[in-house]
DNA sequence: AGCAGAAATGAAAATGATTTTCATTTTCAA
DNA sequence: TTGAAAATGAAAATCATTTTCATTTCTGCT
């Protein structure tokens, strides 16, 4: 865990929910931080692969980062302004699970969020 | 729907799972289609659009297609081989439906996949 | 303190999927 | 047949991400 993985964590820490790495660098500048985009994604991989840290893909591609760690949640997010609200999710997770066996399936994860538009929009 | 979209449709048939559009344009090549590489992915954009394929993603971003099914459902996908299983989901609809609606959100939607390890691999 | 090798850094170039541009060709209705 | 609209594809542009590589910062050691 070097200094950059800690600026990139603490980043995370104050958005609170999902960013890509290039938002994360934008965010890191304005901070005034001197940190540079190629550094922000190799702390990323490295937090990846520690498990400090969730990867998931926007539907445009990007990938987009969180700090897991807390419990294992889900996002509610507005498809117009991006406001995102956790969600509690047991419901999803038994279902994976028992899906997933039924198939025969080891080592299950899964994805889920719901896209809407949010009473401010 | 032109001549390119049943060209791509007929090789998504034969393919029968996933496959990038990078990975259908070589096959179409191989089969002596005269396609180009933006005809195909203007053909993948269109049947996305009119919901007769599925887009999802791969691990590294790359979009996957897949004709849909009739009805809205699920994958189960394995991390290793990447063969994929339809999964029903109607307690993930109901789910959605209602967490999204304690929050006030209009117009939901929903992305839900699950991964893990085939029994084969 | 001083030093050597290892690790970290970041600017710039490379990569690769996807999209856009734009000139040309095809389709099709009047 | 004719002309406008749609389709096509090669090449260029875009954009996130990765790689390269020269430079800087750490680290442990004497």
């Amino acid at each position: 865990m070097n200094k950059s993985e800690v600026k990139v964590i603490g980043i995370l820490e104050r958005v609170g929910g999902f960013a890509s790495a290039q938002e994360l660098y934008q965010l890191l500048q304005r901070n005034g931080e001197s940190i540079g985009l190629t550094t922000v994604y190799r702390a990323l991989q490295s937090l990846v692969s520690d498990k400090i840290v969730d990867q998931l893909r926007r539907d445009d591609g990007e990938a987009i980062y969180r700090l897991c760690g807390d419990s294992h949640h889900h996002h509610l997010v507005c498809k117009l302004c991006g406001s995102t609200v956790e969600i509690e999710g047991s419901a999803i997770e038994r279902w994976t699970k028992t899906v997933a066996e039924q198939h025969g399936f080891r080592e299950v994860g899964h994805t889920a969020e719901v896209f809407g538009i949010c009473p401010n929009c």
